[in-house]
RNA sequence: GGGCGGCUAGCUCAGCUGGUUAGAGCGCCUGCCUUACAAGCAGGAAGUCGGGGGUUCGAGUCCCUCGCUGCCCA
């Protein structure tokens, strides 16, 4: 790359590139390791799959940047880091998108037949499975696309058939006619983690159920029942009271006539039954309710299905059949108001359960379902977390997982769909016993008769992406050959997701993987513990990502921003940025691109460092002065003897280094990011490099050592900052490196290089005591200036009074002075001359020479402002050094401190107030 | 109904196990096109840390209480 960079940075003239060459070169791919291999620590996380069917969000774009930023930090610092992409089937979504495709058409699956519906969905997938993942890649995701899965692969539908015949086997598996939630559009069944709630405004319907006497005919008396859901009356199989509700007492034992179906049914005691809602009676509907159908199951209560699968009034309905569920409510409650059974109608709040893709109202429906009994894979869930094998950040989220897993319930896991993996049981029509099997099965494994057919139902997606921690590396087929890639990298070291699939998937990968790596002993044969059998020893949950103004980002507020687009304007690396600097663990993003504009600003400082260094560096070059880059690559130093300004920056560096290290080894990405940016902006472009173009003299005469010497630091530090900047900004900080080596890099990519840790924990060195000096002078001069008045491009000169002590340090550095605060001379005096602005600090008072007229009110106003704060200080600091018990019960290092600044508060004071006097204030 | 968060500058947020005079970015005001950068430089204003009470030598930080607000589970 040549040296003569545009002036502003564009980051589309360079990003495309350097992703495409990212995979091209295969940069990221961390290969099975070989027998014997000391590859360095591993790191490996696995990419919470996206939906096939996706399309990337600000949700991925943090959660991606997060993995991004930690792949890469741990690669660069010698670990072996995998970071191991994919994305799931989505059995419902896919579908619902291909059946979409279909009508279009004029086409259903019903139709075209199970098989070329799959063949179909392959299709589909063939063609737009790869969007999201083709986002990634633009974006730099630094996976290795070699080991890209997919939860339909072949390999991982074997994981899954051979843990659900294991599961079979050791009786964890069931089949059942239970209540389970049933979506009638998507017409499936769906798991407890697949309804939303929401709250709907609705009636309470008051119905009257006549009483019937011993003789079979109506008494005349009616139980009044409170329902929300009518149209369910028509599976009614009794009517619950409170079996201590006085109002009732009399109606034990009794029958009731229910209304439109005419059928007998009991009145039934229990003490489920709640006295306060609506009558205290309540209809009892087991195949359309799960309180209702445990009621059933206590009291031997036969279930009737009033509705079809489409949520359809069935035959059982009598004259509603075929009317849906909403109309069915509309036309019984009219019957029965024209009847005189409809007591009342209240209104009433009710949370109604919603398939969460589709929003179609759920139907608690009984139907013949498979289950997992979970309690035993949940036990030891619970222990992995309890006994700290799995380590949550931020911490709280590990409440969250174990009231969750201790309250958890069996998990239905087939679904009535196409795409996905169909459940390995075959059904015998012969004997009716079910054959489950690994292999397919052609005979009944009980009569051995060929009449079976297998189960049409698939397994629950989320059944496939829990197994992936323990699939992705080989399990089942786990031999001594192929074992390396489960040894070396699980358990996984991280998951990064967030908290909305936390029960969906962090809590199922750690059931499974808790249960199935048992399986895989240890590399030298002992058996596996539960520490080693975790699918990742810690879980990072990210916040939510929305709107500028707090708002949840969703399609119908239209508020959604598109990572793409705003990539698309400011660049991959100033929205990681964004990200980064305002992932605090915990808090939920509020997107603001007023700050992506920041961070867009800030790699355009960076590219334009880059433009200064490398305008030097030419400039070098046609004196002869080259730089060595093998100096470059490490940790930057400075001699003893070097100048002020190189010490200080290295210093700087290494502090800012400390700071990345350890704020990246907490998730700490905000403190990480505003530690580099303080650094690079702060130190080194607003001090570092205004200073050393003191020594950057091409002329002839100049002092060629002083020169290189300079570039040589200002080179290797830059550099480094790059190396540090990296796993934050890997496009802009890929490009410059480049620059650096002129075409012939050490690596193939700054990726590839070693990231920079301090040597020792920097101690405040002799040079940043200094600096800070010379800083706080150049400050209160500028201040002056721009006080009384002082044009900016003046020259002119300062008196100051200084600390003896101090005075070789301003001395020995007075041209930085000269040329930040535009000074053509430092005057040394014992006394400010009367007359002069000035500004005083505990260290010096300093004025500036200069014709001005002073505003004596004014200035008067500010010097009473701040002698009044100065004595508040020094007043504040007297009384607690004043209190015995404070001297007695604070450590020591505090009450030096505070006696220190007490003395400083109380040298500024007397100052302020001399130069009060003096103005005759 | 149960549980968990949040409330700090105009805005968005830091502030770890209590410890010296509470920070950042953006925004705002003022002055500068000082040849790396106007996506810039320099200077500046701005907070009784949601209210009240308590513990402590010391509270933004711990406890109680009230208010507002968000999320999860049922």
């Amino acid at each position: 790359m040549p040296h003569d960079l545009p002036k502003a940075y564009d980051p589309t003239a360079i990003e495309d590139h350097w992703a495409e060459y990212w995979v091209r070169e295969k940069l990221f791919s961390q290969p099975t390791p070989s027998n014997g291999d000391q590859g360095g620590a591993p790191f490996d996380i696995l990419l919470p799959p996206p939906n096939v069917t996706g399309r990337l969000h600000m949700g991925h774009m943090l959660n991606q940047t997060e993995m991004d930023i930690l792949t890469r930090w741990h690669r660069m610092k010698g670990d072996r880091a995998l970071w191991l992409p994919g994305t799931d089937h989505a059995g419902i979504a896919t579908q619902m998108m291909v059946e979409r495709q279909l009508a279009t058409e004029g086409k259903k699956r019903q139709e075209m037949g199970r098989e070329a519906f799959i063949e179909r969905v392959w299709e589909w997938k063939r063609h737009y499975g790869g969007a999201i993942l083709d986002q990634m890649k633009r974006l730099g995701a630094s996976v290795d696309w070699d080991r890209e899965y997919f939860t339909m692969d072949e390999r991982l539908s074997v994981a899954v058939r051979e843990a659900f015949v294991k599961l079979y086997e050791q009786g964890l598996i069931y089949r059942g006619a239970y209540i389970v939630n049933w979506c009638p559009r998507c017409q499936t069944a769906i798991s407890d983690l697949e309804v939303v709630y929401d709250e709907h405004k609705g009636h309470l319907w008051e119905i009257r159920y006549p009483v019937i006497g011993g003789d079979g005919k109506d008494t005349g008396e009616f139980l009044t029942i409170a329902t929300t859901r009518p149209e369910t009356m028509l599976g009614d199989v009794a009517v619950a009271i409170h079996p201590e509700d006085e109002r009732y007492t009399h109606l034990h034992g009794k029958k009731l006539r229910l209304p439109l179906v005419d059928r007998e049914i009991p009145i039934i005691t229990d003490d489920w039954v709640s006295r306060d809602f609506g009558t205290g009676a309540v209809k009892v509907t087991p195949a359309h309710d799960p309180n209702d159908f445990a009621l059933g199951q206590r009291h031997n209560l036969p279930s009737i299905n009033v509705m079809d699968d489409t949520a359809h009034i069935n035959e059982a309905g009598g004259k509603y059949k075929g009317l849906d569920r909403f109309v069915a409510r509309k036309e019984i409650v009219a019957d029965l108001e024209a009847q005189g059974l409809l007591a009342g109608i209240k209104d009433h709040v009710n949370n109604i359960g919603h398939c969460d893709r589709c929003k179609t109202i759920v139907e608690p429906r009984l139907s013949l379902q498979w289950f997992i009994k979970i309690q035993p894979l949940a036990d030891k869930a619970i222990a992995a977390v309890k006994e700290g094998h799995i380590k949550f950040t931020p911490e709280m989220y590990a409440k969250t997982y174990l009231n969750w897993m201790e309250n958890i319930h069996d998990w239905c896991i087939s679904r009535q769909l196409w795409w996905g993996h169909r459940i390995p049981a075959w059904h015998c029509s012969a004997c009716h016993k079910t054959t489950v099997s690994r292999e397919d099965a052609s005979k009944c494994s009980h009569c051995g008769s060929d009449k079976i057919e297998q189960s049409t139902d698939v397994l629950d997606t989320w059944f496939s992406s829990g197994l992936l921690p323990v699939s992705v590396f080989g399990w089942p087929n786990i031999t001594s050959e192929n074992r390396q890639d489960f040894d070396a990298f699980y358990p996984t070291s991280l998951l990064v997701t967030g908290f909305d699939i936390l029960f969906f998937w962090v809590a199922r990968m750690i059931m499974m993987g808790c249960w199935f790596s048992l399986d895989v002993p240890m590399p030298d044969g002992s058996p596996r513990s539960l520490a080693e059998s975790v699918p990742f020893r810690e879980v990072y949950i990210h916040a939510l990502v929305r709107d500028a103004n707090r708002e949840k980002m969703s399609k119908t507020k239209g508020n959604v921003i598109d990572p793409i687009e705003i990539v698309k304007q400011y660049g991959t690396d100033a929205v990681r940025f964004t990200l980064a600097s305002m992932a605090s663990p915990g808090t939920d993003i509020a997107f603001n691109v007023a700050r992506t504009e920041g961070y867009r600003a800030f790699a355009n400082k960076i590219w334009n460092a880059a433009r200064f260094m490398f305008m030097n560096i030419d400039r070098a070059a046609e004196v002869d002065i080259t730089i060595d880059t093998a100096v470059l690559g490490s940790m930057p130093t400075a001699e003893v003897n070097a100048p002020l300004e190189s010490r200080w920056i290295v210093a700087e560096f290494h502090a800012a280094a400390d700071n990345v290290n350890q704020a990246l080894a907490s998730y700490r990405f905000d403190d990480a990011a505003n530690a580099i940016y303080q650094f690079f902006w702060g130190s080194f472009c607003d001090w570092y490099l205004e200073i050393v173009k003191l020594s950057l003299d091409f002329n002839e005469g100049a002092d060629k050592d002083r020169t290189k010497s300079a570039l040589t630091t200002l080179v290797s530090v830059f550099e480094a900052s790059l190396r540090l900047l990296s796993p934050f900004m890997p496009f802009l900080t890929e490009e410059v490196w480049h620059a650096v080596y002129d075409g012939n890099p050490p690596a193939k990519s700054i990726a590839l290089t070693r990231f920079p840790v301090a040597s020792s924990s920097a101690s405040p060195s002799t040079a940043t005591e200094q600096m800070s000096l010379l800083q706080g002078l150049i400050v209160e001069i500028r201040a002056v200036r721009k006080e009384i008045g002082v044009e900016e491009k003046a020259v002119v000169p300062i008196e100051l009074r200084i600390y003896e002590k101090m005075k070789a340090v301003v001395r020995q550095n007075s041209a930085i002075v000269e040329r930040l605060a535009r000074v053509s001379e430092v005057r040394f005096v014992d006394q400010i001359s009367a007359g002069l602005a000035k500004h005083a600090t505990p260290q010096f008072d300093v004025a500036v020479v200069y014709e001005r007229k002073i505003d004596v009110a004014a200035e008067c106003e500010k010097l009473n402002k701040e002698i009044a704060k100065q004595e508040k200080n020094v007043a504040n600091a007297d009384r607690q050094l004043g209190n015995p018990t404070y001297i007695a019960k604070a450590p020591p290092h505090i009450v030096e401190g505070l006696k220190k600044q007490r003395d400083e508060a109380q040298h500024l004071l007397d100052k302020l107030r001399g130069d009060r006097g003096s103005l005759g204030c």
